[in-house]
DNA sequence: TGCAGTTTTCAAATCGCTTTGAGAAACCAG
DNA sequence: CTGGTTTCTCAAAGCGATTTGAAAACTGCA
């Protein structure tokens, strides 16, 4: 069932018909009704490609997904993130287009979305300290939201993003608070914006309260359990080990409190630990109780935010950017207590 | 740049240049060579919608994922699998769209796909024990692949799935044969296929040695590590406790661990593990030697197999369904050890 | 050179909708 | 009853490609 069939059927103008259904003011109620009644009846829906050529509008918005070349990873936020926004798109109508790219083939990929006009929009995921994505889609003109800042970039442009810098920093200032005065930081990979943002609250926490730096009491790397294990390992072995840990993800604190656990300490008790708990929905942080004490932010409201601000974007594209700076809440849960005395 | 301002530039008419470039074979050699020369150097990409409008082809494929209405999880196998179907989709110039869908509106998100043309097929996840989705599908008339077999539905669909069944059944014997007469099962939810499935091999090698099965060792829950944890902890602590476990993914997996460890108790040595594993991107089976035994099988080439098939479909919707059962590997990490002897 | 046959190119229709500009109908005041 | 508004409806022209059917430009051969 097309529009012309429809209008057919009602013995009415394809125009009156269209109109009716979008709802435009000159179109009698009576008509209107009878319009809606019938397209209802019929289950007619327009057709989403004639709209779309006829409109000039895509009605969809891209998420560009990274993948390195190399280490193929894909970021476990991603479904959650995923979740949020789709929930608005489909309140609004639009459908939402997914490209998992290569790394080194991304600014291509962006030009042909916009080339073919295959979308209004996209959102960034997975931003990097500097990113050049961000120059890119500037230069083309497509209107665009990242999920998570980029460093060093003047340009202004619309971004979600996690408080990391603070909420580490309280983190980090818990810890101390609680006497402890060496904190491990098990980071992810620092190419990240928001895993450097992370290292410089935890620095400046430690430096507010006059303690130095000690390289070996910092990693950087892929925020998975193993990485998280191994890097706690380390540490701990160490001859002046930490008495506490700050960790950049679920998984990497669950392989942190492997390495507890494995050398026979107990975690909450002799090891403290606090994770940057990403509120996904297969990796609860226990079920009621938090397991882990955390920095708490909600991936998937912050796809729910970047997707309304994106739309809103397309809108009105000669709008300010907007900006939208979430704090993590610090949650008290059984990982963390006062550092053990010293022997 | 369209297709008119290009014919125009080049002195030819918009159909003569749609030919040269879409590889048909009446047009001159050298006129084509000009007109693949000068859309390249202009910069030119065919505009999607005009494409889809003028084909009658959606050129993309529809993914929809249920997110129950009460518990919203998101599939963690999800973000592996859409990487590897959106690698085959790239390479085939299909786009790939996503609907994240209450579970109660599954049925008119599909009809709605349809009517309003945004999709030429769709893949089906998380398929559940008696999926009515596959029956409303095949009514609508949407070409569609699911990952993974619905049981008890007669209908003949294109599917790809994995082994369920005889994974678990290998692996159980596997510990069987290392003398492990107590082997815990800590499966995914039942309501979903392949956790059915996976019982049923699990209870087929307990029958073929002959030992009865005991419900107090098998347990049906979500596949976190704290359900995992839970499970596992409920078992050890009976007054017979088993000597060997089957978690259902990486995740139970780490929570079975952490249980096991938890009273003192040595994986591999004390208690032996056996997981499946989806082989996904962030939850890495250990770096090069696997930590855990393990049923493996990629979910990435599932998603690559199944969106190849699904293409397949629908370049000939009239050729038969095709089914690809894929065999999990069992490969052996240091998790898994004899049965330690009765005292 | 002329003609049939082949190759190459083009004008115009089509896809299914939106939107513009204009005409018909209804309404109202004088 | 007339002329001017206002309200409702419609025909037709897009959107940017593909595709059909026909014309033009080349062939080769008599």
């Amino acid at each position: 069932m097309n529009l012309k069939e429809l209008s057919l059927k009602l013995g009415l103008s394809p125009t009156t018909v269209s109109r009716a259904l979008n709802g435009y003011p000159e179109v009698n109620d009576v008509t209107r009704d009878r319009v809606v009644a019938a397209a209802k009846r019929h289950n007619y829906r327009p057709n989403t490609r004639a709209i779309r050529l006829a409109t000039g509008r895509a009605m969809a918005v891209g998420h560009i997904f990274p993948v390195a070349t190399k280490n193929e990873i894909m970021n476990p936020i991603f479904s959650d993130f995923i979740a949020g926004a789709g929930e608005i798109y489909t309140q609004n109508g639009y459908d939402m287009l997914l490209s998992v790219v290569a790394d080194d083939a991304e600014q291509s990929a962006y030009r042909d979305l916009k080339s073919r006009g295959a979308v209004d929009g996209v959102i960034v995921h997975a931003v990097r300290t500097e990113d050049a994505r961000i120059a890119t889609l500037m230069d083309i003109g497509l209107p665009f939201v990242t999920h998570g800042r980029s460093a060093g970039i003047e340009e202004n442009y619309s971004w979600v993003d996690v408080n990391n810098r603070r909420a580490f920093l309280r983190a980090a200032n818990f810890l101390l608070d609680l006497g402890h005065l060496r904190v491990g930081l098990v980071n992810g990979l620092e190419k990240m914006a928001f895993a450097t943002r992370r290292r410089i609250g935890y620095a400046d926490a430690l430096a507010s309260r006059g303690i130095a730096l000690d390289p070996a009491l910092m990693s950087s790397h892929e925020m998975s359990e193993q990485a998280g294990f191994n890097a706690a390992s380390l540490m701990l072995d160490q001859t002046d080990p930490p008495t506490a840990f700050l960790a950049a993800s679920m998984l990497s604190g669950m392989g942190v409190r492997r390495a507890i656990e494995g050398r026979g300490l107990r975690m909450g008790r002799d090891v403290s630990v606090i994770i940057f708990d990403d509120e996904l929905s297969y990796l609860r942080n226990g079920d009621d109780v938090p397991i882990f004490t955390a920095t708490r932010s909600s991936v998937r409201d912050a796809g729910r935010i970047a997707a309304q601000m994106l739309l809103d974007l397309i809108a009105d594209p000669m709008a300010a950017p907007q900006h939208r700076l979430l704090e993590a809440d610090l949650i008290l849960g059984q990982s963390t207590g006062p550092a053990p005395r010293r022997l």
